[in-house]
DNA sequence: TTTCCTTGTAGTAGAACTACTACAAAATAA
DNA sequence: TTATTTTGTAGTAGTTCTACTACAAGGAAA
């Protein structure tokens, strides 16, 4: 049974920046098996616009205010277990890759990469195939059984790294506590996790260590 | 309908991001009196570009690789004086704007302004004007009687960018009242100070400062 | 299945920090 | 020279952070 096989990909685009959603909605729309259904701003949105759409493939930046791209990937797996998520990150794939492909996604690449790689990306994860870059898939392949010699940011949970990365951007507990619904408390605690997770002694060095390894712009 | 002539506005595009290069390219075509001649993708071939096009507003993007947005800046406006660049950055306008703006550039925008804004923007510089959000104004209005003409840290007395120093570092306020036989109160003036004149609101920020511009380790 | 470790969460008390204010000496400007 | 600003120095009071403790839920290991 095979219907046409030159079914369209229907696409949602989720970035905050109108200028990259622009520029992916250009190259969807210059590419004869995609189509663009839909144009999300935030986390929110994506989960709102999932629910009016019919969707196959979701393209959605890893940075994003409001609800950033992992919890909204945790909950748009929650509702879409099926649906496949293309995650895209200004940062390089190898830091922040695989903590999204553990979560769900089916695939992660650089804003910096080409616009080829970014039809060949949907195009993959639409079959139900995941995406990686050679990059990504050699460090998985590497990661696999060496779990001690793992970077140390890698060792911290989700929660964790997400409160690592806005210490790291100078967020006070207390914003990041009202910004996660969380007490003060939690979140030092989250904190000095993190500072023995990561042999670290302050948030000074904290800084020094995300901005040495560009996890932070 | 517009009584008076349009002339087109040529456009030079310089993004890294392929992406970010579509989506302006895209608003672009959707505009009537603009027109995209070229993309560059670095500093080194924009100079390139301006060489070998007729190019009337550069549109350059603030964090490139191999040569940034200001080093870039800074060589366009020795070879092209006249040229408007309006920059465009993932940073919030308040935070690197009036650099960019004493640096020579006509205006400096978020790639989170909607694209309404970026062709408001270049229309405004085409013409040899200057764009700026009004935050930014603001803080440039408030910005004049300080004597900035200076680098943000050779505004700091001796013993401030001692203090400086101890910071970026990572010692903490007791260590560096030890250290220099002083009371907290008094390093946390100093501190206080420090902030004030280079304008930034944390340890945190202090500390990005430091790294980006070498002033530490 | 039971035990042990990890993760997510928060409370408490004391330490550290921040924002003000203050003031004298040194440097500058008028 | 005199008035004004800058610099070096602290105190006080209110905030925020840190270290420690605690505990339940989920997983992993035995």
């Amino acid at each position: 049974m095979s219907p046409t096989k030159s079914k369209l990909t229907k696409i949602l685009v989720a970035d905050d920046h109108e200028i990259v959603r622009k520029g992916m909605g250009t190259i969807i729309s210059e590419t004869d098996d995609l189509c663009l259904v839909g144009e999300a701003e935030n986390g929110n949105e994506v989960l709102q616009k999932l629910n009016e759409l019919d969707v196959d493939v979701l393209v959605m930046d890893f940075d994003m205010p409001e609800k950033n791209g992992l919890d909204t990937l945790l909950e748009v797996k929650g509702f879409f277990p099926k649906l496949p998520v293309l995650i895209l990150s200004i940062f390089p794939e190898d830091h922040y890759g695989t903590r999204f492909l553990k979560a769900g996604a089916s695939g992660y690449l650089g804003k910096a990469s080409a616009s080829d790689q970014l039809v060949v990306a949907i195009r993959k994860v639409a079959k139900g195939g995941k995406y990686v870059s050679s990059e990504l898939a050699e460090k998985l392949a590497t990661d696999i059984n060496k779990d001690s010699e793992k970077i140390p940011h890698e060792k911290l949970t989700d929660r964790e790294f997400q409160v690592f990365r806005m210490l790291a951007g100078g967020s006070k507990l207390k914003d990041i506590a009202s910004e996660l619904c969380l007490s003060i408390n939690t979140v030092s605690t989250y904190r000095g996790r993190i500072l023995e997770k990561m042999d670290l002694k302050s948030n000074a060095d904290l800084i020094h260590y995300a901005i040495k390894s560009g996890l932070v712009k």
